[in-house]
DNA sequence: TCGCTTATCTGGTATAGACCAGTTTGGCGA
DNA sequence: TCGCCAAACTGGTCTATACCAGATAAGCGA
């Protein structure tokens, strides 16, 4: 969409802009390159000849629009492009990531059984109390993690799940394992901040813009089978959906 | 899924975490209502006996949150529910807006015939030059403008469409006149800041959070018929898709 | 060469003001 | 009563500075 926006050239408008759309600039014509690390706050702030409040408010347009990201005291890099990413499939992360020539990494954080709560209850259409296997993983492309995500698995329909390794695809161990074929998918996803403890896993500050995603998936008789929850950075992922 | 997080009372943590956490307390206890304003900023930094400055940084957190928007020089406002959203689906904004019980409005800004540009042929299918009939519009719920989107009409699989009220249906329009049933869409869609011009027909400033949805529809014989681009305030919808 | 300490650099948070440009409101005059 | 204008108020932008905490790099000593 940007190649044919008259970006009006704010030369007149606030010292900010004119700051966003220099380094803007740089970042569309290559001379700061996916990942590469901007000049330090301070020093942007003395070569506009301004300061670091303004300097900064110029650094938080181009992470809101996606185009840089911070890491936690270390400086501000060049976003990457990002994840296309169709939640309606059932395809595994890392083959996604890797067919399109970046580095996945799972890291599983937590697994535990547990009842269903009045939420969970709500969401999967259990009875409160239910046996539900949760499993919390956090995922990383070319190093940097980019969402975590909650998963609920119904434990009565998928017995002896919590006992597998979840590093590996959970859609491959259902179809191989359950000879499971998820037949509905309810997707529910919004643009919000990150809060703790989701910022905190992610290492990002709280406040940081993110994408929530939940699915939730039956077999082909309706039953319940998975709710996953899961919590992107914005600036991470493209959601496409082919509907037919 | 708020309500079984464990907010953390930030008590000994940063100002501006502490004063969000009062207001979100004040958001969720019904205290303030929708829509409603809340103190200005300089009210808020004297009762938290701190700066603007700081104070600003709260309120940047809850509208990164979804949970306040700010209207231009006017003050800050509790967000309404977001709209529940189906982008799969071919139903009328309008109606579908009053079915959650909010009030529709629908202004046609333009409407004019263009040749497809490099970048919507690569979109459509078509070939640079094809006729196409652009429309911009802005949509509101409840008086406050939510979206701007441009439409790009196939003006060969649609004669005479141009000559429509385009402030009812489209989706209707084409099935009672053209007898047409849409048969694929592929949608894209991510979060990304408004910039302008979007950001000032929309009447916020430049670098509000957003959500940035492409839908592309086809007739059932694979003929483009209709590309659309919306672009959202990010606290304004929730999307939801139901596949099976 | 290796490991540890330390100095330096980074962003994170905060103060205390200032002026500007729109919005809203209150009061005055016709 | 109505309309207009001015005052008060709102957020928008900006300066200049300070201290903190975590990350990093430099340098020293074993």
């Amino acid at each position: 969409m940007r190649e044919r926006e008259q970006e009006q050239s704010s030369a007149n408008g606030p010292i900010y802009l004119r700051v966003r759309d220099q380094i803007a600039d740089q970042i569309e014509n290559g001379l700061l390159q996916p990942n590469s690390r901007l000049p330090s706050e301070r020093v942007l702030a003395e070569s506009n000849h301004t300061t670091r409040v303004t300097a900064r408010l110029a650094l938080a347009q181009l992470e809101a629009e996606g185009r840089i990201y911070r890491s936690n005291r270390r400086g501000w890099f060049v976003s990457p492009p990002r994840l296309v990413y169709n939640p309606t499939e059932d395809y595994s992360f890392s083959d996604n990531v890797v067919a399109q020539g970046r580095v996945p990494a799972t890291e599983t954080l937590d697994v535990t059984t547990i009842e269903a709560n009045a939420w969970l209850a709500a969401k999967t259409g259990l009875a409160e109390g239910d046996p539900i296997v949760r499993l919390h993983r956090r995922r990383q492309i070319d190093g940097r993690s980019v969402l975590v995500e909650n998963i609920y698995l119904n434990a009565r329909r998928l017995p002896g799940i919590e006992t597998f390794d979840f590093n590996r695809s959970l859609w491959k161990l259902m179809r191989e394992h359950y000879g499971l074929e998820l037949a509905r998918k309810q997707i529910e996803m919004f643009p919000t901040a990150l809060v703790d403890p989701q910022a905190e896993a992610l290492g990002v500050n709280a406040g940081t813009a993110g994408l929530y995603v939940t699915r939730c998936s039956r077999d082909n008789e309706g039953c319940f089978v998975e709710f996953d929850e899961e919590f992107w950075l914005h600036d991470t992922l493209s959601i496409q959906v082919d509907v037919r």
